[in-house]
DNA sequence: CTTCTAACA
DNA sequence: TGTTAGCA
């Protein structure tokens, strides 16, 4: 199949799709025309792609782990040891994130009225 | 009509 | 990422 109907298949937009192989994710044959030949295996492969991309991970590292995936029943095995250790350490940077996020609002809070900081300041009664 | 590359009012 | 121009 060509780039148009992989797009139709996957909700992933032709521009996504040639990215993505830009980064080295998708290595799609060429036609003598230049056009992009794709297999049904990729279609399985953008659905893992978007499922990392979710994740938080940046292609740089979906790169280093998609092989240590299992294709199995549609959902994502880690058959190795660094993808569980990639997907934790993204885990601790969402952690640190939120905190971060966390304490950003609380200053907010504390610089403007807002409902929450209101309410735990007892100058507005709890609904 | 579809895809390709390159570039950005 | 979207979008668009100019080709093939």
């Amino acid at each position: 199949m060509r780039i148009g109907e992989l797009a139709r298949r996957t909700g992933v937009s032709e521009r996504s799709l040639r990215y993505y192989e830009e980064q080295g994710l998708l290595t799609p044959r060429r036609r003598p025309s230049g056009y992009r030949v794709y297999g049904d295996a990729d279609v399985a492969a953008v659905r893992r792609i978007r499922i990392l991309l979710g994740a938080g991970l940046n292609t740089a590292q979906i790169l280093e782990i998609l092989p240590c995936i299992v294709d199995e029943d549609g959902w994502l095995t880690p058959e190795c040891p660094e993808l569980v250790d990639a997907l934790r350490q993204q885990r601790n940077r969402i952690d640190e994130a939120i905190g971060e996020l966390e304490t950003t609002r609380a200053n907010l809070d504390t610089i403007i009225g807002s409902e929450k900081a209101a309410v735990s300041r007892g100058t507005r009664p709890p609904s």
